[in-house]
DNA sequence: ACTATCCGTTAGAAATCACTTACGGTTAGT
DNA sequence: ACTAACCGTAAGTGATTTCTAACGGATAGT
């Protein structure tokens, strides 16, 4: 679970990562989360099951709602995607730099 | 140029990933590109454009090849969005687990 | 028990995406 | 000029995605 290709198309859609910067603020319900949306609950369910099988939130049986909370994993490995690359890419973009300027 | 949108979803697909990481290990023409892939030569090309169009590589024209190279306004503002939710993010986590732990 | 609320899943439709093939334009070399 | 090499774009196709509507299961309250 949560490799980067189920990450990175996860936050790929907008309305996920609008699902899933909402929940940074505070855990919700599903039901929550739909009415500030302009797409269906079931759609929201889906999206939901998307960002949970990327690592990117955890839910917990509540009644009979499920109130849905950020899970670090996922921003974890994104993170750290991102520091391998850091360095690496400001490198090559500073040596591409110097070879611009020497006809 | 370089909206969230475009930049999660250049990176969502894994031969766009792949293309862009094999930048990061310096600049590349499109032919070079395409032959350590398992696509054709046009799809490559048509990957480029997305990556550029979201701020991840930009090109210049050396003789009649392309070369590629790391843009770091991409992986900039990746950052950026990620800087901006991660404290965040961790300290709902937090919260969340203090609420799992009071009955 | 009965009802209402909340939710996940399924099925199907419309839209989007990634790919190949074919084509045309530009540059370097002879 | 002519040729060869390199590349972007257009057109078309099959697969994937996102959505809604409909259904069924589980829980809380009366």
């Amino acid at each position: 679970m949560a490799n980067q290709n189920q990450l990175f198309a996860a936050l790929a859609d907008p309305t996920r990562r609008q699902v899933f910067e909402r929940l940074i603020a505070g855990p919700a319900a599903v039901g929550e989360l739909a009415r500030g949306l302009p797409v269906s609950r079931p759609a929201v369910s889906q999206h939901l099951k998307v960002l949970k099988e990327a690592g990117l939130v955890a839910d917990r049986a509540h009644g009979t709602r499920r109130i849905y909370h950020i899970d670090p994993h996922g921003l974890g490995a994104l993170r750290a995607w991102l520091d391998q690359f850091w360095g690496n890419a400001l490198a090559a973009f500073q040596a591409e730099l110097e070879k611009e300027q020497e006809p």
